[in-house]
RNA sequence: GGCCCCGUAGCUCAGCGGAUAGAGCACCUGAUUCCUAAUCAGGGGGUCGCAGGUUCAAGUCCUGCCGGGGUCGCCA
């Protein structure tokens, strides 16, 4: 049951019957017809712009098209009051009953509550995180990862059928890199002295262990081999190594993706790079030509020269796009082209990329190479997530990776846990930075919206249990609450935190097509806040508590509405990736 | 200098083009013989960075400034 959608079908239901009556002219757009609630309460439970925007069109005053939407309208059975306000809003108020049937419906479609089939079975490729395989994985890619997992969470729930993504960047310098260093540590596993890590390698103790793997399968065979031989052998098993690690970090954030595309993979047999070349270039897409150098800082480096260059200005970005290195190797966007264009072949039209801020300049080209290469008919969002800023009690946490005082993604895995992070990962909208406390995000307190909205769960399960005592027939699920008689459920607190509970098919099916999954977080605050607020009631208000135990029907009809409660807690939870506790210990 | 993101209460932030802009923290006042007080109720606190524009309607969209952050051919 989705109030939003269905009271929205009865005003388009309603303007149609006016166009047959000929009270309204034909041909009118709907599409911006609204249902919402007002910001004041006090205004009802739902308003429509419906008058106002056909207004212009229509050739009529908004308050005459209102009138006459409000006499149709009050044939709604639901509808208890209905009025016309300002200058030209129609909103309504619904009868308690209609409330109280929400209830039952939420206990009737328990999980599923809240699906609102968006996506219609397409496919939709979402990739991220994505991180180099040269390190084990930090904190600033904690938020890709979760917030990628959440939406793609999102997705599944509103009927997308949802590929999730990774692409390792497993070819060029960076991977050379770390060969090198993996090289470095074998010697020293075998007894050299290697002195520093030269700059440019990779110093960090994670590459000793690749080392000793090394040292292990070859024995000292690769110490007289030349470089050319054993860097690719070296490079496979330091990327294997690396995949691994980043593997189990992303498993100790309980993200998961389906497939894992290997850079490498696109040059190895059929050279899709060149390919994806050829095919923007028949498409006069791709040129040889110069570049002007980069203004407003001195780049003593830069040298003037004619190089392969794809046309992305067509597309609004600022300047054309190198591919191809002065060394006549791929660039790095040539290849994520070919990516794409191979996302593309698998049949995809719909493509979200999650990106880390030091990546926002690198949007509008990808837009363009998706745009060039679907001629325009596939779509790509790309979500940016800005910059976390690491605390501790409100100091900053300073991190260098040449001094290898980075803190690792695992690291706030095992300090705080799983959940925190998650949820604080997600109490923010993407686009805007994050500040993340490593030790107030482990307050159990209300500073801490995690424990809040897991303890408004937790306590939902602890009203069950203490009813249980008294009325051993009313447990969750038995027929007994779900047969209730929800006329009982009558009081303001009750009916508010329905009207919250009926307000979640709106909110994931808003949260699903802006790719926002905050949203959700945020509406889990309030819902917690309203039962808790009811929950609260009852210590001044002994007549309020959930439990009456003189009174079974009464206790019943309290119980589905925290069953419903409950069901909407949990969903929204799972949507997050978040645990909903049955109790807090 | 170009481009991207942010600017809303003292602080941290929500706010889908709609009506008198919200929450948490902090501060003040109150609630525990009672289902977990890990909670709740009440109070004060705002030129939505500035200036224009579009619209019946702008915190929300557009343009230009100001301030903060990010980024800037052959790193990924």
């Amino acid at each position: 049951m989705n109030v939003h959608a269905l009271v929205h079908a009865r005003i388009i239901a309603a303007l149609q019957a006016l166009q047959s009556d000929g009270a309204l002219p034909p041909g009118l757009d709907f599409t911006n017809v609204e249902v919402s609630p007002p910001r004041d309460a006090a205004h009802g439970d739902l308003a429509s712009n419906a008058a106002l925007v056909l207004a212009k069109t229509a050739k009529m005053k908004p308050r005459g098209i209102a009138d006459k939407l409000v006499m149709k309208l009050k044939a709604m059975p639901e509808v208890q009051s209905i009025e016309v306000a300002g200058a030209g809003f129609i909103n309504m108020r619904f009868a308690p009953g209609f409330w109280q049937s929400v209830v039952a419906a939420v206990l009737k479609e328990r999980a599923a509550y809240g699906r609102v089939d968006l996506g219609k079975g397409e496919r939709i490729n979402v990739e991220y995180v994505s991180a180099n395989p040269t390190g084990p994985m930090h904190v600033g890619h904690c938020r890709g990862a979760v917030f990628g997992d959440a939406l793609v969470n999102l997705l599944r729930f509103t009927g997308y059928d949802v590929t999730a993504e990774y692409y390792i960047n497993d070819s060029g310098a960076q991977v050379d890199a770390l060969a090198r260093s993996a090289y470095l540590r074998y010697r020293e596993v075998l007894g050299e002295d290697i002195g520093e890590i030269p700059p440019g390698l990779y110093p960090g103790d994670y590459v000793k262990p690749v080392g000793a793997v090394l040292a292990k399968d070859y024995g000292r065979t690769l110490l007289d081999t030349p470089e050319d031989r054993w860097l690719p052998l070296v490079r496979d098993a330091a990327i294997a190594a690396m995949l691994v690690q980043i593997k189990e970090d992303l498993a100790s954030l309980n993200v998961k993706h389906d497939v894992f595309f290997s850079e490498r993979s696109l040059t190895l047999g059929h050279d899709e790079i060149k390919a994806t070349i050829e095919e923007l270039r028949n498409k006069g897409l791709v040129y040889e030509g110069r570049l002007p150098p980069p203004k407003g800082h001195d780049d003593g480096e830069w040298e003037d020269r004619e190089q392969t260059l794809f046309k992305s200005t067509d597309f609004g970005d600022d300047v054309d796009r190198a591919l191809m290195k002065s060394d006549g190797s791929y660039t790095y966007f040539a290849a994520d082209m070919a990516y794409h264009h191979n996302k593309l072949g698998r049949g995809f039209l719909h493509l979200i990329n999650v990106f880390g801020a030091d990546h926002a300049g690198y949007l509008t080209r990808v837009k363009a190479a998706v745009a060039a290469l679907s001629d325009g008919k596939a779509d790509l969002d790309i979500k940016v997530c800005q910059l976390v800023k690491l605390f501790r009690a409100g100091e900053p946490v300073r991190m260098s990776k040449r001094a290898g005082t980075f803190v690792t993604l695992r690291e706030v895995v095992d300090e705080v846990g799983r959940d925190p992070v998650r949820f604080m990962m997600l109490y923010r909208k993407n686009d805007a930075a994050l500040d993340f406390d490593l030790a107030k995000v482990l307050e159990q307190s209300k500073d801490n919206p995690v424990f809040y909205v897991q303890y408004a769960h937790a306590r939902a399960k602890s009203v069950f249990r203490n009813a249980g005592e008294v009325f051993p027939h009313l447990k969750e699920g038995s027929p007994d609450v779900l047969n209730a008689d929800l006329s009982c459920l009558d009081d303001p607190g009750e009916i508010d935190l329905i009207k919250r509970i009926a307000a979640f098919p709106e909110l994931v099916e808003g949260a699903a097509r802006a790719h926002e999954p905050h949203r959700v977080a945020f509406y889990l605050y309030d819902l917690a806040a309203a039962f808790h607020g009811q929950w609260a009631r009852g210590n001044d208000l002994p007549h309020l508590r959930f439990i009456q135990p003189n009174d079974g029907t009464l206790t019943a009809a309290r119980l589905a509405l925290i069953e419903a409660n409950a069901h909407v807690l949990a969903s929204g939870l799972a949507l997050l990736g978040v645990l909903a506790p049955d109790e807090m210990r």
